[in-house]
DNA sequence: GCCGTTAGTCAACGCCCGGTGACTTAATGG
DNA sequence: CCATTAAGTCACCGGGCGTTGACTAACGGC
């Protein structure tokens, strides 16, 4: 070998980023505590010690990763009246690797996990309930911005309990549909 | 001191029997990951070296748990037309302590852990979600079955998430109200 | 009343994790 | 072209985990 692969220019601040763009990506498809500092490095290719030396701690590498990407902005953009269908789409259809969702996942699979749910309750009423809420409007906002992503979630859960539903294509597609209806209902009042 | 406390008669059947219960509800209340076998014997009152001794290892205690609550006998039972309003109620107020959706929640709290996961997936679909949709019926009563359980489990997630939701008690009433309709427009189909 | 069997304990092992301080290497400005 | 500084690495620590094998004490049949 002349040189391994390829050196990665010394930039701080790109690393910095790119380590954060890997911990966001690593957290969004596997539980806080199942993603290791040593996993995130891996995936840049540096070494451990310089993902606790740019963020702190695993906290606050985990909150800060929130910070960039939980606003749930990813529900709200695009007419409302696609709301259910969008997102139903997305949730069961998209592999949870490309899709838009990820404030959402990573939240979801801070469940059980003492610590992360901590930092995930912290952050995640004011960041991106009530923001979704005051989007959702109209009476009870709060409560059917909660029923909302509840079955957001929930359906990604179960996604995952099951291992991509277990149902067939034709199946999956009635889903959808049905759960369209029922977003944009909980959405229109 | 005399007697420290109750020193427990020796009963092997009676004491394994104990294990598995307090298994059950530490698994009931946190993840995988975070319940430890210290944990559990230390609620029964015995050396972590017994559950090892009892039930082989950690993940084999897990899928004996799952195999003794995982039947989701829990939603079935009362009559069908009051479905929506008390699944709705059980999940929203009841503090998952009491409630009787242990099987539910242990599969939920599995996300993320990849060993948990795994072993929910062998035993979650023809343990819990093929009765339930039986249970369900009527057309797509599989497709139907999962939104419902998605939507338990996702309501289930959010009041984790977010802490006890975060709301007041009459919002909770009226999302306990709009999710009955909900559920039960699931089920009647 | 002893003794083999069995329920239960104890100490320890190996492993993996997050985090730290000392080191090495590359970029930069004079 | 070299010195300085920042970027990145390396070895290692302390702690918690699941698990194991050797040990101790209570039970039941002779």
């Amino acid at each position: 070998m002349f040189c391994h692969v390829a050196p990665r220019p010394r930039n701080a601040e790109a690393t910095r980023a790119a380590i954060l763009s890997a911990a966001r990506e690593r957290f969004a498809r596997e539980s806080y505590d199942d993603v290791g500092m040593r996993d995130i490095a891996g995936d840049v290719g540096v070494d451990a010690a310089l993902v606790s030396r740019y963020f702190g701690s695993k906290e606050d590498l985990f909150v800060t990763v929130l910070d960039s990407c939980s606003n749930g902005s990813e529900l709200m953009e695009g007419p409302r009246a696609e709301f259910g269908r969008r997102v139903a789409r997305a949730v069961i259809f998209e592999p949870a690797k490309e899709g838009k969702l990820k404030g959402l996942l990573i939240m979801l699979r801070s469940v059980g996990s003492t610590k992360a749910m901590e930092l995930v309750q912290r952050t995640g009423s004011e960041r991106f309930f009530n923001p979704f809420a005051a989007w959702v409007g109209g009476e009870d906002a709060a409560v059917r911005a909660r029923l909302a992503s509840a079955t957001i979630m929930g359906m990604a859960v179960s996604r995952e309990i099951t291992g991509g539903f277990g149902l067939s294509q034709e199946e999956c597609e009635k889903m959808c549909a049905r759960m369209a209806v029922l977003l944009q209902d909980i959405i229109d009042g």
